[in-house]
DNA sequence: CTCACTCATAACCAATGGGTTATCGTTTCT
DNA sequence: AGAAACGATAACCCATTGGTTATGAGTGAG
């Protein structure tokens, strides 16, 4: 199921798992990587990759003993949506930005 | 003051402060309209509206007993830039990807 | 086989936050 | 002047949530 841009919102709220879902833009990491720089105990990066899952925003894959984490830009798609509505004259500005989004999604 | 990535995502992420907010991107509103169809409480109503303004969402206007408030379109520009930054992100890895290729291409 | 590592979950706690009712200062209307 | 409308603030309540420690399940290494 898509994730509604209340979702994301929510999910991209709290400062913390923010941080973690951009470090995770910038490359697949395992749980202990996020955690040495995250700044809270394991369990609550865990939990924070929980709601970022939910929302869609993460994907993991395991391997071994590990959990890998990667960044699911297209997932931005509805927070974009809703930006374009409510700033209507960027609405060209963005659709570019969009597409690329949309196509590259997964 | 600039409001930051995270004022905005904070201040957004409620779904009746959301509303409220997109109400306003259409037309200026005084308070008592947005009880109306906020479904909840004026001082609920008023307690957003602190939220919004503080981060930069909505202006108000005083006149005589009401106060008009209304959507500050331009204040979005921190999350349109987070957003891209994101995108921008994905960019880099695809531009890494396609060095690789590259690369192994001879 | 045993020990260490990785991660998820459970149980719990304190802070935050969104809601309420009550009230007060202004402003408008009669 | 008195009453009513408007909106902000105060005081309070309860649910949510982000954090913790403890623990268990699964995997890799010696």
């Amino acid at each position: 199921m898509q994730a509604t841009a209340d979702d994301l919102f929510r999910a991209l709220a709290d400062p913390t798992r923010r941080a973690i879902f951009e470090r995770l833009a910038l490359e697949e990491l395992p749980v202990h990587a996020l955690t040495e720089r995250a700044g809270v105990s394991q369990p609550a990066v865990s939990k924070h990759l929980r709601v970022l899952k939910q929302a869609g925003l993460v994907r993991d894959r395991r391997a071994g003993r590990q959990t890998h984490y990667s960044a699911q830009l297209g997932a931005l798609a509805p927070l974009i949506d809703w930006t374009s509505q409510m700033a209507g004259f960027w609405q060209s500005r963005f659709d570019h930005l969009e597409d690329l989004l949309k196509r590259m999604d997964q």
